[in-house]
DNA sequence: TCCAGAACCGAGCGATCGATCGGTCGGTGT
DNA sequence: ACACCGACCGATCGATCGCTCGGTTCTGGA
């Protein structure tokens, strides 16, 4: 199928940020994102994965050599999306940082919209990862929420944003976000779009944007 | 140790719905209630919960039919605790909107602080309850969300609050305040005090308090 | 003093876990 | 023609899972 070696972290999406195509993960990976999306990484067995990958236990075992590799993929290859998405939305964004706060928050509202499963994996089974890659992981972590703290310490000195606890405003604002993933979903009664305008307001609000 | 029958599901604390005194859960629960938020629901083994509560397999079994009847009580504890210390800091608010919502969102702030690990592990561990449970600790759930939306919508009446969409907003301040129980470590640099402080002025801004 | 019942335990049940062994099979290069 | 290799699988490994059986020990009331 692939007419190269290497494809399988990434499912980097050349397109705009905004946009979101179909998952494009490798089979194995996207069998494990639903199994663990649905029991989570302890309930979920590699005979699970391995029956919705249409595999054997060992035909699987071919592609990746251990369970913990499977999370560990799956996991990298969100965090560099995401990173990678909000990397590119602040680059077409204008200088001010009300219009970085609103191109990175977008970002990360349409993220844990479209991406809803692998981020939700993603943040709930840091747990079972083992030590080195769950610090590789809230490193990246630590990354997008030093993007936004640091764009609400500009606005603040700036004096767009007025909001008295800039940090505790960005820890607020990336944990709305984040909890995106917790409740949306595709059939609900708004469209993203506006999902990402209502939210995106509330977020202003946080930080007391003017 | 204890001088009446039932004393198992509730933790009832009959003093005021600020002050938290320490967990007071039966061993075994508390066992339970360590091992789950540090591995999961299904990355526990019924063997490890025995060890930590001091007991043989059978021990435990003795007081607790089930694994799924130790998640079960360990819920059903922290959802009750939470609408009865919110309820009675309601109880104890004025009438305007905006006295009673500070009042649920510092309730809700204080409670995710004193109780992060039941609080944290009720919401993760929701996914690994049989389907009974699960409805009822959703219908538990939606109750505390539906006193946030109330408050809001009658705020948003009374001209106190001026967001344009009460229940985004309401939603937003909930999972800024469910968030809590993912990041507060009792050893930070914030006393409780402040951090009610501030994320109580973020949740203001964010339905619009004037 | 006796005993009923609560509280507890060593041993082990069948089932399932993650992982592996020793292959088969089709395609590719020479 | 033949060696080679990636892709894959049936069978099974030892370990561990949730749970139970058949007990023993402890304790308070009659």
């Amino acid at each position: 199928m692939s007419m190269d070696t290497r494809e399988d972290q990434v499912s980097g999406d050349a397109g705009s940020w905004r946009h979101y195509g179909p998952v494009s993960l490798p089979k194995p990976l996207a069998a494990a994102l639903d199994a663990f999306a649905e029991r989570g990484y302890d309930g979920t067995s590699i005979r699970e994965v391995a029956a919705r990958a249409g595999l054997s236990v060992p035909g699987l075992y071919h592609h990746y050599p251990s369970k913990q590799a499977l999370l560990v993929s799956l996991t990298t290859a969100v965090m560099n999306e995401l990173l990678d998405r909000s990397r590119r939305a602040l680059s077409e964004a204008g200088p001010t940082p009300s219009e970085r706060f609103d191109a990175v928050v977008e970002s990360l509202l349409r993220f844990h919209m479209f991406r809803r499963d692998q981020a939700f994996v993603a943040s709930t089974e840091m747990r079972s990862m083992e030590p080195e890659s769950r610090e590789a992981y809230v490193a990246l972590r630590d990354e997008q929420q030093r993007m936004i703290d640091e764009i609400i310490e500009a606005g603040v000195e700036s004096g767009e944003f007025t909001t008295p606890f800039p940090r505790d405003a960005g820890r607020a604002v990336a944990t709305m976000c984040i909890g995106v993933a917790d409740w949306y979903r595709p059939d609900g009664m708004l469209t993203p779009d506006e999902l990402v305008e209502r939210n995106l307001a509330i977020a202003r609000s946080a930080v007391g944007a003017l």
